[in-house]
DNA sequence: CTGAATACGACAATTAATGTCGCACTCAGA
DNA sequence: TCTGAGTGCGACATTAATTGTCGTATTCAG
């Protein structure tokens, strides 16, 4: 028998459901025993009136036996246990991640989602449909390798980010192949598809803002200076004026769409914006109205439907397709 | 004085950082203190030697102060308190996640992310950068409205997945404003963009097998009979084979496309496939070789480009090209 | 080399934890 | 409505663990 008290509370607190599912005296029993933890009911009881005293729990006492819980929207309840729908949840979100991030970096994302598939796995075999089987994340774009990221060096430059530090950095340039030694004010970080950009200024000119793939950092040193910031930087003015070139013009666009009806009609389920309106035209096409923003993506959007799409409005977006339209001809033939 | 042992010990652990951070004597006792714990510090010595033998914890005794963490490759290090750079992290997945799933329904990550945000904003003020203002999220493709799924459908379908049970639904039929009474035998889940789909069969026909959108069911009671699969039923040949129409043919194919340098220069970032080759050919323009999936994605991926990029190889998929272009022609012309 | 800070073993006093028992209550089946 | 097995909980004596204190050894900055 083990003495260790406070070990098991932990190991109780962690058997608690979270609201509605509870378990019973009996349980908790079995479970501890399975720990070899062996005490008397009474023990239990008082436990869980102790933990009751200290964590959002509930006994719900209108019947026999009661059950205990963590109330519903409990702050702390990561320390709950797991039950299996919200454990294929986080499977499903971990399989999503997986297509479209380097996950791995996420230490502890990483360990919710190993804590979510062992509860899924050590759930009663037989009665429960091998979920692996059953579940599948198809990507909306195609897949690209993710570069590589050095742990030491990302940790490294989020620090000196948070302190506001500059640092000394070995940078790999995209056209050299070995990496040189420069100061660097990190001013923020991008998310772009899956490469993870440094927004900073860098010697010899600190007047000028970049955007650097973290992944050609070679090794980061944080200095004793404080980071130097430009006057009046703002991350949305830099992303949308300057440099990644997405954002066309500030102000949304009103466009009219015409899609064949099966390329379009998904546009009922996911539409894109609220204010979309859809009519069902005769030759089996709709015509879809919508306020957007006016980026690039819009445009590789549209582009990627081919035949199945035409531009009708605005008129110079209408021209602008009229023009590529010509030039990709021009390639082929 | 509190009395509560337990409490203060569980306290404790979640105070501990992860390797390579490291707790003094000193840090305990004032958290300790802030919690209004009042011990005697060689309580709290002899707490950590007790946590020590009950979780993968650590004793740096190089140096005094000796410093306690977590062990890096702890399992159940959720317990771990988070530090700031660890905590950047999960924000920027949070703001990765919310950009292209409908994370709010997967309550136990928002609680990560809730504590992630929370050790940002908490910590000391000024010294900190505001990251709020420093990160950002570029999605990768246009952006389109997530339809709504209400959470005791979703779960009541997860559940009868999980359990292998048969439903009976409210269906909404795309085509009509009322609900209609199904029998579903649920298969499985797949998760396309950001529409959920449940992949199952349905009467009167038991012999088909759907794909049908988790937001149009609108009422879902679990049954008392097993579910009744198909025989041989495998979720990839579904996919591929039959209902989603993405994977043209099973085989992966060679592809040569040449692309404007500008346009097919992240290629060299984040490479195609693993055996990707780029020949720099002179006229600002880059030569891709690699091996992928043959897929629909693979053709809205390049037709994206519009202008910037000439697909060679396979001779076959540059004649579909050839004749998509003249349809595309056809429309603005 | 020196003094302040830290770690830790030992021990006795204190405090908490535990099992047992008895009684009250619940609930399903007769 | 009755019955009995199952469950919850108050009380209490016993046992076991926890705690603060103190003394000594060690570390480390100046």
């Amino acid at each position: 028998m083990s003495t260790e008290t406070s070990i098991r509370l932990i190991h109780m607190l962690r058997f608690i459901p979270k609201y509605p599912a509870k378990r019973s005296l009996q349980n908790f029993k079995d479970h501890l025993l399975s720990l070899d933890f062996e005490v008397s009911d009474r023990t239990i009881q008082r436990d869980l009136l102790k933990l009751e005293r200290y964590f959002p729990l509930q006994c719900d006492d209108r019947s026999l036996p009661h059950g205990w819980s963590w109330l519903k929207d409990a702050k702390d309840n990561d320390l709950a246990a797991m039950d299996k729908i919200e454990a294929l949840s986080l499977s499903l979100a971990q399989k999503f991640l997986e297509e479209l991030m380097p996950i791995n970096e996420y230490e502890r994302i990483s360990n919710l989602f190993d804590r979510a598939n062992n509860v899924l796995e050590t759930s009663e075999i037989g009665k429960m449909v091998r979920w692996r089987d059953r579940v599948r994340v198809i990507p909306p774009s195609q897949k690209l390798i993710p570069p590589k990221i050095d742990q030491e060096v990302k940790m490294a430059i989020y620090d000196a980010l948070l302190n506001g530090k500059q640092i000394t950095v070995q940078y790999l340039k995209a056209s050299s192949k070995r990496a040189e030694k420069r100061l660097v004010n990190p001013l923020g970080i991008v998310l772009q598809g899956n490469v993870n950009r440094v927004v900073c200024t860098m010697d010899p000119d600190f007047n000028v803002i970049r955007h650097l793939p973290l992944h050609r950092f070679k090794r980061v040193e944080e200095n004793e200076e404080d980071s130097v910031e430009p006057k009046d930087f703002d991350m949305d003015n830099f992303i949308a004026k300057q440099n990644f070139g997405f954002l066309r013009t500030k102000d949304p666009i009103n466009i009219e769409i015409i899609f064949d009806a099966s390329a379009g009609f998904h546009l009922f389920e996911t539409p894109l914006s609220e204010n979309q309106k859809i009519n069902d035209e005769k030759n089996n096409k709709l015509r879809v109205f919508a306020t957007v923003a006016d980026t690039e993506q819009l445009r590789w959007w549209l582009l990627s439907f081919g035949e199945h799409a035409e531009v009708i409005k605005p008129v110079s977006l209408r021209n602008e397709f009229k023009k590529r339209v010509k030039l990709i001809s021009s390639i082929y033939y």
